[in-house]
DNA sequence: AATTCCTTCAACCGCCCGTTT
DNA sequence: TAAACGGGCGGTTGAAGGAAT
């Protein structure tokens, strides 16, 4: 089955948006709230794309939007998120409250992501980069710090050394087994899980949504749960990711991202039989 | 001062999924 | 049941501006 494409392009505006354009849809959004994108230009006078009306208001324009400014709490909470979730920069910026998945996304590739490597980190895999590229990144880096174009030349190793992990480490990773990605709708059919697990509990959308100040920022999945144990019940004290980006216990966060750790390495180490229940319970996250 | 190179990020694109008809 | 619609997502692009030469 096809699909027509979003609108025709034909006589629309395209690139950055003018200060009247945005005026126009902030005003038409006051008015009338979100939502029907399609109709929403014509209705407002912008000779836009609805989708592009979409992103600018999300993206943009939205008041509750922070911008720039990003704090190393918040650095090491994408970090953490990343390492679960991967490149979902939804549920990521979900759980960053005034973040965009846009602007988390532009900031991991052009931050997050070099730091890591400098650090010896993969950023794909979050585990440590293999010894004989560490060191070649360290000796590059100790190369590049004599010189005045320091920062320069450090992106250029991580650069080169990302392709390297391309080829030589990839290999070696292990068969971690993050859940799929799926829509925030279906969410709410998540809690689907193997009733032989008898002390699985399950979050109701409801109340991701709330922990999430009630924005659009529910996980589609539940990044606490493995093998059918949830880490994560629906009480925002118990919230390990937001008490942590809040200022609170950042213990609970450290405990159960350790356990949640623990236990998808332990099952990287099991047999056969704990390798398929781990599929599957990762594919029941889907329905 | 002019040119080249590099980085950043807003915006676009294609695809997917859930809902409606 | 199939087709069309509406909305959302992640990957990619390209213009703008800053840094280096």
């Amino acid at each position: 089955m096809g699909r027509a494409p979003c609108c025709s392009k034909v006589g629309l505006n395209r690139g950055p948006w003018s200060n009247r354009e945005d005026t126009l849809l902030t005003q038409y959004i006051e008015a009338h709230g979100e939502g029907q994108w399609r109709s929403l230009p014509e209705k407002a006078g912008l000779l836009r794309c609805g989708k592009s009306c979409r992103l600018r208001w999300m993206n943009y324009l939205k008041p509750d939007i922070k911008r720039g400014n990003i704090t190393s709490d918040e650095d090491d909470l994408i970090i953490r998120l990343h390492s679960l979730l991967g490149n979902r920069w939804s549920l990521i910026a979900g759980r960053l409250p005034g973040r965009t998945d846009n602007e988390i996304k532009n900031y991991w590739n052009t931050n997050l992501s070099k730091r890591l490597i400098s650090e010896g980190t993969d950023p794909n895999t979050h585990k440590k980069l293999s010894e004989p590229i560490a060191k070649e990144n360290k000796r590059r880096e100790n190369q590049s710090c004599k010189n005045r174009n320091n920062k320069k030349e450090m992106v250029k190793v991580m650069m080169k050394s990302k392709t390297k992990i391309g080829q030589h480490v990839e290999p070696q990773k292990p068969k971690v087994h993050l859940p799929k990605p799926t829509r925030i709708t279906s969410f709410l059919s998540l809690p689907r899980n193997d009733s032989s697990t008898s002390s699985t509990t399950v979050t109701p959308a409801s109340s991701i949504q709330d922990l999430n100040g009630g924005e659009g920022g529910a996980f589609g999945v539940n990044p606490w749960c493995n093998n059918g144990v949830v880490l994560c019940v629906g009480d925002p004290d118990q919230d390990p990711i937001n008490s942590s980006a809040d200022g609170g216990d950042d213990h609970t966060l450290e405990n159960l991202y350790e356990e949640y750790l623990q236990a998808l390495l332990t099952d990287h180490h099991h047999d056969h039989q704990n390798q398929l229940e781990l599929d599957s319970f990762a594919d029941s996250l889907l329905i």
